[in-house]
RNA sequence: GCCGGGAUGGCGAAAUCGGUAGACGCACGAGACUUAAAAUCUUGUGGGGGAAACCCCAUGCGGGUUCGAGUCCCGCUCCCGGCACCA
């Protein structure tokens, strides 16, 4: 073995350039041929989950938000692994749905082609912003291999009942002539080409997610997500306790029915109308009814005298779009049906309306309308002078006290009868019991959280899996048959049928019946891209398996994901999905968890200068040209730097510079460092107590305050002449290694050319420093002193000093005296920080 | 309207079991090196007063609790994100 040159010796001889590109080239081959990237997912240690949201390939390349996502994920993955986990972080593609598809009927070019282009540039671009994804287990959601396992969870739901069929109005745009999804309806618009949008009814799948609803909502109070996530979602299940309230049931009943049995027709005009209400304390102050207008009862209860108008409105309302129909600020307008309902707890009779505000498709579609103490009805009430009446009243308030508005907030029941009195608590207890017992009202819990559409009248999908029989009806296809391929369609352009592109293809949906063998037809909707993405990370670690969805041994060592990361943009819908999808598994006794995230954090989202990105203000940050001019290792830094992972960040150009300025003192500090002597004692100490923070904010995602602490560290490196100690900066080049992979190994290399045995090693897998308390402990401490709360002096004391060393020395500072005089009052000691003294 | 999150120097931001406000970085000023520029290095930088020592003011606004408040409480304003006639 030759004498090992130190560092020093080789910066002599050639200037330390330090040259991003070539360096993140060098390493990102060398982590591809070693296959540094791919662990040994039945074999590794102390496995690691480490899952970011996979993209969506758009044709644009990757955008900053994702890069920004992975990055903060690819650090922490970084950072378990070489705290010596095996971590798996798999990367895919979420490339099915409407928007590819649109995407690819805008540019002329067919999905199967457009998509795999996509793909090789997000590659390109991930590549090069040096993540440690395991190529090795790239999935597609597009791709048959992983569809046809899409498909089998359709069927495993409709095995147990969770999947169904019904009619279910959807946005249509008799221009377009196709379904829009809400979000493609503007201000009751389509948003391509502006035509008003219509509603109509068409059979689609769905999944009963709502079974799921309340222990999608219970298990939030355990698991651990960032709270933000876990609110969006408890708001989205929307749980409200109340009671279901029958108007109109006669007293002395028929002798048939149970409370809630619609009557027969030839009892008009007194058919029973349950309502659904999380005010039964209110009930006595229910002046009348309103049902949607689409609710089957209007038939009933319309009289003669009102049939045309009522019929004018309904047909009116179900032009409507769905989008507009809600909205809050509308004018209240409705129509009276003619018939009046018996008020159970008043025996009033009270005139039922129809009226767009009231929804059908929440709790009974009917409401008991309160206008003395609901904002809505208050004003539907004031538009058509229907009677006000006020039940509640706070304290002190009387109870014939004017209504100039609803009063919705607390108090004690007035003009109720037997309850008034009562606290508004109270007298929903007490009501709902008192009317359950004559039958007229059950307790009840509703759920805002509607089943899950699953179709899709589009091409770009995966089939639905189910073939239609005139003998036997709906039969699945046997999971031997899946895949259903997608076949190729030459023009899978929506069009004016109302139902999928694919029932253009007679010799697709022809088949034979599975069950009987007769002519059959196959299911021409496909599903919705939320179910492709509901279950991947199941998919990922058993991604070369062909045989099952995901491998019983793999799936029981690396899930549920130990961390995932992601946009709250999906806090509702995908997340929630995914949950239920994991749930359902669980319960077929495929999966042995029901939660299929151990740790959610949801990032922030990234603005430029101030603004949100967007291509029409041409502020768009590409990845490509900043990775190009300053390099990966700077990009990636510079993006974790500019604020707190969670909240986002103000990317500005100007601020990389000194991210890169210090990326480059690192370089020329660990080149230069020496081996010989001994390193410096307060470097040392500052070592430790940035070993210390950059370990802690790195495991809380602090990411941004780790970076201050290693550039404060570098910082006393380079004070004052000397040249630093090799000591010093080899666990610095390990603190920044998650954060600047590339130049981290290729400074780890040259530290250790020469010396036998580790020169193989590389700084992932060389371990993560461990903070030493001992050496972090500083010698003397500054205390501060206040007279009267204000800082008057600071004191230098040695680190052992007792309260009463730090008092006498407060009182014995000259400044301090200025303002002390006589005896203090009181004087408030914190160990390690401060004096106070009060005079 | 409801639910989250936020407001701190010229700018991005630190600091929240209440305890030295502005770490770190950008930008800017001064200096060193250079024929010069860039790069690099040193140094200064919240506002006001003062020759200085120091003093006063300052964390969106108005109150309060406390020896002490960016942090806690009450009442507002504005910004961002989400949901939105859910009875």
């Amino acid at each position: 073995m030759t004498t090992p040159s130190t560092s020093r010796d080789r910066a002599a001889d050639e200037p330390a350039v330090y040259d991003a590109s070539s360096i993140e080239q060098k390493w990102q081959s060398r982590w591809q041929e070693e296959g540094t990237n791919s662990p040994d997912l039945e074999h590794g240690e102390s496995p690691y989950y480490q899952l970011m949201m996979f993209p969506y390939p758009s044709a644009e390349g990757l955008h900053i938000g994702n890069l920004y996502a992975f990055t903060g994920n690819d650090i922490q993955g970084r950072f378990r692994r070489q705290q010596g986990h095996t971590v798996f972080e798999p990367i895919g593609f979420d490339a099915f749905g409407i928007h590819s598809e649109n995407f690819a009927l805008k540019v002329g070019v067919h999905p199967l082609e457009l998509i795999p282009r996509n793909i090789a540039n997000f590659r390109r671009q991930l590549s090069a912003a040096g993540l440690m994804v395991d190529w090795s287990r790239e999935l597609s959601t597009t791709d048959p291999a992983y569809y046809k396992w899409t498909q089998w969870i359709f069927l495993k739901l409709y095995e147990r009942g969770l999947a169904y069929k019904k009619g279910a109005a959807v946005n249509w745009c008799p221009s377009c002539k196709t379904v829009l999804a809400n979000e493609q309806v503007i201000a009751g618009a389509c948003e391509r080409c502006g035509t008003p949008v219509e509603q109509r009814f068409l059979d689609q799948w769905f999944f009963r997610i709502t079974d799921y609803a309340e222990r999608l909502l219970k298990n939030l109070d355990w698991i651990d997500w960032s709270d933000s996530t876990k609110t969006a979602q408890r708001n989205w299940i929307g749980r409200s306790e109340g009671a279901e309230i029958v108007f109109g049931k006669r007293e002395t009943g028929n002798g048939k029915g149970e409370s809630g049995d619609p009557f027969p027709v030839s009892h008009l005009p007194f058919p029973a109308v349950p309502v659904f209400t999380t005010r039964p304390d209110t009930v006595f102050g229910a002046t009348y009814l309103v049902l949607a207008p689409e609710h089957p009862l209007v038939e009933q209860l319309t009289t003669a005298e009102q049939r045309a108008e009522v019929d004018a409105y309904r047909e009116r309302t179900a032009r409507q779009d769905l989008v507009s129909r809600k909205i809050t600020e509308k004018e209240k307008t409705g129509v009276f049906t003619g018939a009046t309902a018996t008020n159970p707890a008043t025996g009033e009779q009270v005139p039922v309306w129809i009226a767009d505000y009231v929804l059908m498709e929440y709790g009974t579609g009917a409401i008991m309308a309160v206008p003395g103490h609901d904002a809505r009805d208050f004003e539907f009430a004031t538009a058509f002078g229907l009677p006000i009446v006020r039940v509640v009243a706070a304290d002190g308030e009387s109870p014939e006290a004017p209504l100039g508005e609803a009063y919705t907030g607390g108090g004690r029941l007035v003009n109720s009868g037997e309850f008034s009195g009562m606290t508004v608590a109270d007298g929903k207890r007490a009501i709902t019991e008192w009317l359950a017992r004559r039958g007229a009202a059950d307790a009840r819990i509703n759920f805002r959280l509607h089943d899950w559409c699953i179709s899709r009248q589009r091409y770009w999908g995966p089939p639905i899996p189910v073939i239609y029989c005139d003998a036997c009806g709906t039969v699945p296809v046997p999971e031997q048959d899946l895949p259903v391929e997608l076949p190729y369609l030459e023009n899978f352009k929506p069009d004016d049928t109302g139902v999928s592109p694919l029932a253009r293809d007679e010799s697709w949906y022809r088949v034979l019946c599975p069950r009987c063998g007769g002519l059959g037809r196959r299911e021409t909707d496909v599903s919705d891209t939320f179910l492709d993405s509901a279950w991947y990370f199941l998919r990922y670690p058993s991604v070369r398996r062909g045989d099952v969805p995901f491998d019983d041994t793999l799936t029981r060592r690396w899930l549920p994901v130990d961390w995932y990361i992601g946009g709250n943009e999906h806090a509702v819908l995908h997340l929630l999905y995914a949950r239920f999808i994991t749930m359902v598994l669980h319960d077929a006794g495929l999966l042995p968890f029901e939660e299929p995230f151990r740790k959610f954090r949801a990032h922030g989202m990234i603005i430029r200068d101030g603004a949100k990105m967007s291509k029409t203000k041409g502020n768009v940050v590409n990845p490509d040209v900043y990775i190009e001019q300053w390099g990966a290792d700077t990009f990636r830094t510079y993006l974790m730097f500019l604020g707190p992972y969670e909240e986002g960040g103000d990317f500005r150009d100007s601020g990389i510079s000194g991210v890169r300025r210090f990326l480059e003192r690192l370089w020329r500090t660990a080149l230069e460092a020496t081996a010989g002597g001994e390193p410096d004692e307060a470097v040392m100490r500052k070592l430790h107590q940035t070993i210390r923070k950059v370990t802690e904010d790195t495991a809380a995602l602090g990411y941004n305050t780790a970076i201050a602490a290693m550039m404060e560290y570098m910082n006393t490196l380079r004070a004052g002449e000397r040249t630093a100690h090799r000591d010093e900066v080899e666990p610095l080049v390990q603190l920044v290694a998650p954060y600047a992979p590339h130049m981290a190994e290729e400074l780890w290399e040259r530290m250790h050319e020469g010396l036998s045995g580790v020169t193989r090693q590389r700084v992932l897998d060389s371990g993560w420093p461990v903070a030493d308390s001992a050496l972090a402990a500083e010698e003397m401490i500054e205390i501060a002193v206040q007279v009267n709360g204000k800082l008057r002096a600071r004191l230098h004391l040695p680190a052992g000093s007792t309260q009463a060393d730090a008092e006498r020395a407060a009182l014995a500072d000259a400044q301090v005296a200025k303002f002390v005089t006589g005896t203090p009052k009181k004087v408030i000691y914190v160990p390690g920080r401060l004096v106070s003294i009060v005079v």
